[in-house]
DNA sequence: TGTGAAACGTTATATTATTACGTTTTGCAG
DNA sequence: CTGCAAAACGTAATAATATAACGTTTCACA
């Protein structure tokens, strides 16, 4: 049931997935996105995109910033949260609203909200874009009168591996 | 294609609505539902309960803390949390990631998910329980194989008042 | 009315995020 | 290829949110 091409549609990526194709496909991905663009991916925003990257766990600020600082490079806070200002502005990661963290976006090119199944054991976040979801959201929001903008969608719970094991990879990839 | 029953009061209290009656009824209902399940409504939960009914716009933990000290009390941020955690527990109150602030539960007999619509504009918060909403979420999680134990809906946009009027009663009733 | 648990006060600190301003880098017009 | 303006980045300080740890008070009830 490991589907060996990257992460196509199962949100929820293998425990044993090659997770370096992942990252190496988003930095490209975000590559040619921002050539086309015109948007400018310095090396540190690359540098805090691969960083996101590196689990899909998401990534808080700080735990950021702490890698920076091991790379060698001076940085601090500011130097961070602008990097990902940047890399949200272009639709490159999202935020975790209930964690303060940030998540890769499997798919930048397409504009599109936010929808996360988070497991509470390994913290793994997988994104879905549901049509049904997206379609229940805006007939609710249409019903109340209400002009909907943005929409966080976080569900909590257990990813299957977690479901049979407990306490699966934490942070894994 | 409105369905009555699924959303059965208007989310959004019009910006004239006796505010008072909200607050006395929350208090009220908070009183009963403790008295039946032995939890103890003190007057230090009962005040901080009251505060985040002040408004239908979130509110943070310290502008609760800052009228505490305005009231007169000793407080501390500890103070402020452990009531909120008490309120949290008791589903007086639900909490808004997106905004690290708290907003009074409409109905806090009936346990449930929150779904919120949150206006841009004057910052009201209106909880929603729309079956199609939590249908189309948990099917979605159950496609994923994913167990849903919580859901985060968060909706950021314009409230019908803020439409007609930009910039409406900012931290109104 | 004593007693144990719950609630609360207090101090300190952790975590997340932003403001303000100076310096460096970069694209690009001349 | 120079120099300029804008963008990116460094740096210091601080704001905003949240929790840990421990002592004291309050309260239900035996």
């Amino acid at each position: 049931m490991t589907d060996p091409a990257a992460t196509p549609q199962l949100p929820f990526a293998g425990a044993d997935h090659d997770h370096g194709r992942c990252i190496a496909a988003a930095l490209d991905a975000a590559a040619r996105l921002c050539g086309r663009r015109g948007a400018r991916l310095t090396v540190l925003r690359r540098r805090v995109l691969e960083l996101v990257w590196r689990s899909h766990a998401p990534t808080g600020a700080y735990a950021i910033l702490e890698t920076l600082h091991r790379d060698g490079r001076r940085a601090a806070p500011p130097t961070v949260y602008r990097a990902l200002d940047f890399l949200l502005g272009q639709g490159l990661i999202h935020r975790i609203e209930s964690l303060n963290a940030f998540v890769g976006c499997r798919d930048p090119d397409t504009p599109h909200a936010g929808q996360f199944l988070i497991c509470n054991g390994c913290g793994t976040a997988a994104e879905l874009d549901d049509r049904r979801i997206g379609a229940a959201l805006s007939e609710s929001a249409s019903d109340a009168g209400f002009r909907l903008e943005r929409q966080t969608v976080e569900l909590r719970g257990l990813c299957p591996s977690c479901q049979e094991e407990p306490g699966d990879a934490r942070g894994g990839a």
